[in-house]
RNA sequence: GUCCCGUUCAUCUAGAGGCCUAGGAUCCCAGCCUUUCACGCUGGUUACAGGGGUUCGACUCCCCUACGGGACGCCA
């Protein structure tokens, strides 16, 4: 049988990073086992659903790259055969009407907490043979007795007695279905193999697979990924930070290694802790899924999202890097290749943020020098350094690196002080004080008329300070 | 409250009865490298929730307790 995994959510926020993960974990074993990954947004609820939220999660899931091969597919679409799937179970005596009041449920249930109970619905409209024409909701007639076992692909064997469960609505009074009954003709018509979802969903599955029974249908495998939890081990949620997907974008987080993160939050194979796309598809594996929840920790994805700027295609980075210098007002064309850049600067940030703000001084002069840094190094002699190395620089015949080492080394030896004493000043009049790397790569990039024009701007500042 | 699920360093995890005086990674600390900041390298602190079994032997199997999470909705 072809294997097809689905990925469910409803359209009530963006595509978080908990619905990432099993969104991932779907994509993967699909991709795993030359399947169909199938989109499907549920969007019953017809009061909180928003198109707006629709597109956000399309949003997300384009930009990690979990291309689905099906979808996606809307519930609403299909309202007249969820419709026809509750009439059928109607007819079977598998279903009722049910006309309890909010207040009767409500009794009920405080009756039930009271006596120490789980609070479930009584059946008492089981077999009083409602008339469609009055106010109704519709429950499915769950077994009274018996259990029901499942074996999880993630947590092994899982059995719930039928007397834990309830006869649960799968009609609303205004006709339209509830989630525990859609999922389950969708899972079934789309063909769905192997259910991944999160762990919240465990309770659930019991009662969904006698729907399936009720219906003479085969029962699919379930996998039941657990949560994430935010840092103070409460279930992860917009209190915690950053947890819409396409924050971690404008963050400036590489989408390969926010799935890297992500795989390795419940999934490790063995010690390794960088996987390519390809890597995952080949390795994932739900027997290797924990079974606790996890936690989620930001600096170990930042750790992971440098691994990522520093050893990727700097071309690549270059790419995703220019819209952050573009959010800083500057345009990458109008100055060194973005490209050279990030091959000096990437080792030196975690975020594409990070290496936007580092690498400005690139593009255009800096507000200030950083005061620390001037306390440090703009004192002494340093006047005298800076005019001596700028005169061999304005004479270079050829704005190249080997020639600028050279004319760096020239001042040293003619001025006879330690190579700091002429490089520590030239550093920090170039950069401001940014983190930059050689430094005859840091003035080549930074161009000849910039760099002469800042040293003579840093000499300047000395002779004020000193004045 | 009831039911379901879970519990190895601060965090992510390895571990399928002896390979474990518990390994890796992040974080933190120290050192090395060094023209800044990093990268890299070396080293260090830190964990099997507790108690009972089973066994020659338990992180691994069973039971109980504690703690955490989830579900209990005309949400999904």
């Amino acid at each position: 049988m072809t294997v097809k995994t689905r990925f469910a959510p409803s359209p009530t926020g963006y595509l978080h990073v908990g619905g990432a993960r099993t969104a991932l974990f779907s994509w993967l074993y699909a991709r795993r086992h030359g399947g169909h990954f199938v989109l499907r947004i549920e969007d019953t609820d017809l009061e909180r659903s928003t198109q707006a939220s629709v597109n956000a999660i399309l949003e997300g899931m384009t930009w990690l790259g979990l291309e689905y091969d099906e979808g996606p597919f809307y519930q609403t679409h299909r309202f007249d055969h969820y419709n026809e799937v509750i009439d059928t179970l109607m007819e079977k005596g598998l279903a009722y009407r049910c006309n309890c009041s909010k207040e009767r449920l409500e009794k009920l249930r405080e009756e039930q907490m009271a006596a120490k109970q789980k609070p479930r619905y009584d059946g008492h409209c089981c077999d009083r043979g409602i008339s469609p024409d009055e106010p109704h909701v519709i429950r499915f007639r769950n077994p009274l007795e018996g259990e029901v076992t499942f074996d999880d692909l993630i947590r092994g064997r899982i059995t719930v007695a039928n007397s834990e469960l309830d006869d649960l609505i799968i009609r609303r009074s205004d006709g339209s279905p509830t989630y525990n009954l859609t999922v389950v003709v969708d899972d079934h018509d789309m063909g769905i193999t192997q259910v991944i979802r999160g762990d919240d969903h465990i309770n659930n599955t019991p009662r969904q697979i006698n729907l399936y029974q009720a219906m003479g249908w085969d029962v699919p495998a379930f996998a039941h990924v657990p949560m994430i939890l935010g840092d103070d081990g409460s279930r992860l949620s917009k209190r915690h930070g950053a947890v819409s997907v396409m924050q971690y974008k404008e963050e400036g987080y590489l989408p390969e290694a926010l799935l890297n993160y992500l795989v390795r939050l419940g999934w490790s194979h063995g010690d390794q802790e960088l996987f390519s796309v390809d890597e995952m598809i080949e390795l994932f594996d739900l027997e290797a899924v924990n079974r606790a929840p996890s936690t989620f920790n930001t600096d170990k994805l930042n750790w992971i999202n440098q691994q990522y700027i520093k050893d990727a295609d700097p071309a690549h980075v270059a790419r995703l890097l220019s819209p952050h210098m573009g959010d800083l007002g500057i345009d990458p064309s109008e100055g060194p290749d973005l490209v050279e850049v990030v091959e000096a600067q990437r080792e030196r940030a975690s975020t594409l943020v990070e290496l936007a703000a580092i690498s400005a001084f690139y593009y255009r002069d800096f507000e200030e020098f950083d005061p620390k840094a001037c306390k440090k190094v703009f004192k002494g002699e340093a006047d005298q350094a800076l005019a001596a190395v700028s005169q061999r620089l304005a004479a270079l015949d050829a704005w190249e690196r080997e020639a600028i080492h050279d004319a760096i080394k020239e001042t040293v030896d003619a001025l006879g002080v330690g190579f700091g004493k002429v490089a520590m000043p030239l550093r920090i009049a170039v950069t401001g004080g940014a983190p930059s790397p050689d430094l005859d790569l840091t003035l080549y990039l930074v161009g000849r008329e910039a760099s002469l024009r800042r040293i003579d701007r840093a000499i300047a500042t000395i002779q004020d300070t000193r004045a």
